[in-house]
DNA sequence: AATTAACGATCCATAAATAGATCATTTCAA
DNA sequence: TTGAAATGATCTATTTATGGATCGTTAATT
């Protein structure tokens, strides 16, 4: 058990939890084995084992690099289409407002 | 500079980058400060701005909070879904074979 | 145009994640 | 059924992320 613990929203822990799904289905799919896996990602094998457990811990780029791997789609956006993805939404970002001027904390998610 | 880079593929790393737009369109659509999101999420606010620059290096479930808080919708699924789909997806789960017997390092991705 | 809050970047100390090894157990295949 | 490989768990050392503070800059309001 970890010294302390890091709060996290059941939403955000779920989240993660499905994003491990998905990638041990993904796996066990393309029949790799854990280590295989590891091995392709450039991590260890306990890595990956946290990952498919949904460990909110793990570093976003590992969680990724791992589902690319086994062919998770990652918002709505395959290998080819990723990066014109985020290149096309840097225009639309720009015309954001830069800072925003308002004291309200925003009450929340609903959606 | 950091003194070891870990290196991440170039999907994985846009689509850490890709999250970052998401959450950072997603706040400045509710007028929230960088530092508002920042103590809703329990983080510090220099996490939030590597967050939306999309550093691969942050925790999955710092990034998942910060996504959750202003309303990006995570693998097609709701904050009243979410824990279901995880649920339901234990069984399917449950049928997969618990270890993989192959040797073959399985080329890789394409979808 | 002036004011001031928000932003982005950097630095340091500390907390936490990761690698790597080991061991017991499960589970697939012969 | 038996044997070997895969998995899951745990431990320690090391690397790395994170918090918190600070500073110059940018950009919303008035």
């Amino acid at each position: 058990m970890p010294k302390t613990n890091r709060p996290v929203s059941p939403y955000a822990a779920d989240a993660a939890i499905r994003l491990g799904q998905l990638i041990r289905r993904g796996r066990i799919d393309r029949h790799m084995t854990v280590a295989a896996l590891a091995e392709r990602a450039g991590v260890s094998r306990g890595l990956i084992q946290r990952i498919e457990a949904g460990d909110t811990g793990c570093a976003i780029g590992a969680v990724f690099e791992a589902a690319a791997i086994v062919g998770v789609r990652l918002f709505d956006a395959g290998p080819a289409t990723m990066s014109r993805e985020v290149e096309s939404n840097r225009e639309v970002m720009a015309l954001l407002p830069k800072a925003i001027r308002s004291q309200r904390t925003e009450p929340n998610d609903d959606f």
